[in-house]
DNA sequence: CCAATTTGACCAGA
DNA sequence: TCTGGTCAAATTGG
């Protein structure tokens, strides 16, 4: 196997973060089965139990593509899309697999306009998952991920409950772009969806080529949920439980986000500060809704500690749960 | 008006 | 002929 500098880096990030996941895991199965510690009520408990399937999810995605970089580096490179090739998969929000779990090449089905570039698309890579819905997100929007989709048909399939429904990337005609995908709800589960994907986006939605790699974190996806950070520290007004009131409150950040899958299905409006659960010594804060506020929200926040005197120097990544 | 969705028709492969 | 995938006209919605 002759496996591309590019690969080869590609590879090493895969199994980085495969460890980097599964050495937070470990540290906090380390301490998991004892109580809580005193500083954190059982409600803010940092990493849920959601978490660490997720964690343990990153974990198998990760060797899983490592796997795959190494068994199929020679096949990849045959796609033209250099995108392609990365096998990572599109990001979607609560994705219980994360990774693909079957990856190949598929023989499109011969439609006539497909005559056009019917060679391209016998090349598209096809790969699935799985994704669960959120109770709080409903039925809508069950497979949304950050790409621009147009459904263009659904069918009842054979033996299926419930039908499929096939998309197309949004930016088809304009770009060229020839991803598709596949939604076809679980007979036996409801809550759980299978998305096929078929192509990766070449459009300017998907991800632009890059000098070097960089599978993770995922950047759409943070700047997404930084984009909620600042619009959250924009219009977040803070009350301590000492009386001070504070508009311009300011949490330090540390960017990017850490490139969890996003668990919206906490509830509860709390935030969780993933940077510092297992460096206690570090400031930490409950925050909670006050509904009791106007247009802009106002949070209760209870330091365990003075923020004024940790404020500026501690580092903190807020996992967001709902804004 | 434009873009997205719906839905019956159409097509190719098995 | 059956089935899955796609097309495209009609419809819906912003």
């Amino acid at each position: 196997m002759d496996m591309s500098n590019w690969e080869q880096k590609n590879l090493l990030s895969e199994l980085v973060h495969g460890l980097k996941a599964a050495k937070q895991l470990q540290a906090e199965l380390g301490t998991a089965p004892s109580p809580p510690p005193p500083w954190l009520s059982s409600s803010s408990l940092c990493l849920t139990t959601e978490m660490r399937e997720t964690l343990l999810r990153q974990i198998v995605s990760s060797y899983e593509k490592a796997i795959l970089m190494l068994n199929g580096s020679n096949v990849h490179s045959q796609t033209a899309n250099p995108v392609a090739n990365t096998g990572k998969v599109p990001e979607s929000p609560t994705s219980i697999n994360g990774s693909p779990r079957s990856e190949e090449f598929i023989d499109g089905g011969g439609s006539k306009d497909y005559n056009l570039s019917s060679k391209k698309r016998k090349m598209l890579p096809k790969w699935t998952e799985q994704v669960r819905i959120s109770p709080e997100r409903g039925l809508e929007g069950p497979h949304e991920d950050v790409f621009s989709w147009r459904k263009y048909g659904q069918k009842d399939i054979l033996g299926a409950k419930y039908p499929r429904s096939y998309y197309r990337c949004t930016f088809r005609n304009t770009q060229n772009c020839w991803a598709t995908k596949q939604v076809q709800r679980s007979d036996d589960d409801p809550t759980i969806f299978d998305l096929t994907y078929k192509g990766k986006h070449t459009c300017s939605q998907g991800t632009p080529p890059r000098d070097k790699p960089d599978t993770t974190p995922n950047t759409t996806l943070i700047n997404y949920q930084n984009d909620l950070l600042a619009n959250l520290r924009t219009n977040l007004s803070v009350r301590t439980t000492n009386g001070i009131e504070s508009d311009g409150f300011s949490f330090p950040v540390t960017p990017p986000f850490y490139s969890y899958e996003s668990d919206y299905g906490n509830g509860g409006g709390t935030f969780c500060d993933m940077g510092n659960y297992s460096r206690p010594s570090d400031f930490t804060g409950l925050i909670s809704t006050n509904t009791s506020t106007g247009s802009s929200p106002i949070f209760d926040v209870d330091f365990q500690f003075d923020p004024t005197a940790e404020i500026n120097t501690g580092l903190h990544t807020f996992l967001h749960d709902s804004v």
